[in-house]
DNA sequence: AGACTATTATATGCATAGTTATATATAGTC
DNA sequence: GACTATATATAACTATGCATATAATAGTCT
């Protein structure tokens, strides 16, 4: 008998996977795409307030970065009120990428809900944003705790 | 409007997390608290048969077996039909190990899914595994047409 | 106002975990 | 016995974390 908690690891494991092959044919790794759409939705915003829209820490968010500059895919500016930051920017190439990038997301997740209706795509959307706030509360009153 | 992908995603995250931190506490990380327990049910499998169990690649439990080994909760045995493959088994300490993480891993599926009903869990039991099964079916295709 | 302290933004070092590509040794096969 | 396949391992890379360092900013206290 199966339970949730794997099968929930298992299908996001394979999504990850499925997003890894398409990422991969367009030249950049499933994380990297993460971090460009992100970036184009706060374009500006310095590595800090990426990690915190990333839920990883800092320190992940400046090595992303370093490669994405060295690809040529963001750019760091630095910001004229605060020396110790940057501010981050998509190329002109990050944003033809992205072009690329958004059908193939858009039909991998359709592929994966095939044969769900869309009453029941409503169900699963609710029950897992349900599963996500227990945890996210659960983690807050840890931290709160010592955290 | 957030996608049934990100919202997966974002628990799954989650849920990795919260179990990360129980595992630390406990002395070990996730992936390996996943690899004893794989291997509690598969004693004496090999390097390849458990790297396909879950879903890595065989390099991959190569280094955990190693790390494993170093910290005395697997053992490579030799196998006296195939003198390349290693058998793994599981130390006394690991399996008292997994008696300490087990209840944890209860508690926090029950806390995950704080709320919802029994016969919602077995509908997000179900659409969870229809999805997997959608993802699995194009993996494969994949694999066979090119790959 | 100026000096000291605390906080914040980023980066370095070291570790785990995952990948692809490749090497090595052993098994299996024609 | 030569060739192929399999099991494991090495090398180099990305991604992630914790602990810590560094530099710049913000706050405080005489």
């Amino acid at each position: 008998m199966e339970n949730i908690g794997s099968i929930l690891a298992d299908t996001a494991r394979m999504m990850r996977r499925s997003f890894d092959a398409r990422a991969r044919s367009i030249g950049v790794t499933r994380p990297q795409w993460q971090v460009l759409v992100t970036l184009r939705r706060f374009e500006g915003v310095n590595q800090g307030g990426l990690a915190e829209q990333l839920d990883v820490e800092p320190i992940t968010v400046c090595r992303m970065v370093d490669r994405l500059q060295e690809a040529e895919l963001v750019e760091r500016r630095s910001d004229a009120t605060d020396r110790r930051s940057w501010r981050l920017y998509l190329t002109p190439r990050a944003h033809q990428l992205l072009e690329q990038l958004r059908p193939m997301a858009e039909t991998m997740i359709e592929e994966a809900l095939e044969g769900i209706d869309p009453q029941e795509r409503e169900t699963l959307n609710r029950l897992l944003e349900q599963v996500r706030e227990n945890l996210a509360r659960r983690q807050a009153e840890a931290v709160a705790a010592h955290g």
